[in-house]
DNA sequence: CACATACTTTAGAATAATTATAAAGTAGGT
DNA sequence: ACCTACTTTATAATTATTCTAAAGTATGTG
């Protein structure tokens, strides 16, 4: 286990433990998403153009859709929307919130935004997660 | 002017100031739609589900949308987005709140969700609302 | 009323995002 | 090397939505 595979650990286990053996196709768009500094937003048709912009071989798109849904499936992505029928995923799994800006989308820190008061859960039902989205338009 | 004309009025102006010449498919769409006690949230699918299925004349698909796009583009209709690549409209224009109870939209009214902590604005940018979505799980 | 004209409705085609299918490719395990 | 299960891929299918162009309707004018 050389330094190369220790620092590709992470983004492999991912895949692996999303159950997906870590092919060349699936340790490639899992680097893409995991293996950097800032987390993102992107919807599938953009991750397969960045992607495949730069490669000779394409990755086919089959193959984009199935690697995102099993790791969104396993947790290591969320899914989340604009009002554009179109799905967004999210590298960053942790509880936070989101300005909208024109189509762009820009993270809040959870412990930016705190509630002075909010509503019970209906009977027999419990509060997953609170997520709150600040629209945002242009000065004056 | 008679009982039945002023009662309808509301949802004809709507159609009215949405630059909606008020033909017959569009205020059976309008009075569907807001002549009637509680808000509610619709697909288009929906909409046109809900309506065509008591007539014998069918609406067609493209009246539905283009009505309700331009209800919504005249500010009568607001649109969100759950996770499903399908554009939801919600009757309720005021600025509320929502619980998603798998699929299922719930109003939380404005009140019953005040902020004790919220970040401001990027330079050259204000607010222009603030929404929480609050998802629901099954107890235990 | 008799048209002209502009606005509408509609069926069906087109588009975009996503999912399904099934054939060809690949990776381990023996 | 070989079997077998898992993958990838091209392509077809599906779903939500928008576009197009033809046929229908309303309104104003003489
Ligand atoms: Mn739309
Ligand atoms: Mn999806
Ligand atoms: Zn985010
Ligand atoms: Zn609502």
């Amino acid at each position: 286990m050389d330094k190369m595979n220790s620092k590709n650990k992470t983004f492999i286990d991912k895949l692996r433990s999303s159950g997906l053996r870590p092919t060349n196709q699936r340790v490639e768009i899992s680097k893409f998403l995991f293996d950097r500094k800032k987390t993102f937003h992107f919807t599938v048709e953009e991750l397969k153009n960045s992607m495949n912009s730069k490669r000779s071989k394409k990755i086919s798109t089959a193959t984009f859709y199935n690697t995102v849904h099993a790791l969104k499936s396993a947790g290591y992505l969320k899914e989340f929307s604009l009002e554009n029928n179109t799905s967004y995923y999210d590298t960053n799994i942790t509880s936070h919130h989101h300005f909208f800006d024109n189509g762009k989308v820009i993270d809040i820190k959870s412990d930016k935004i705190t509630f002075q008061k909010l509503p019970e859960a209906p009977k027999g039902k419990k509060i997953k997660n609170v997520e709150v989205v600040i629209r945002l338009e242009n000065n004056n």
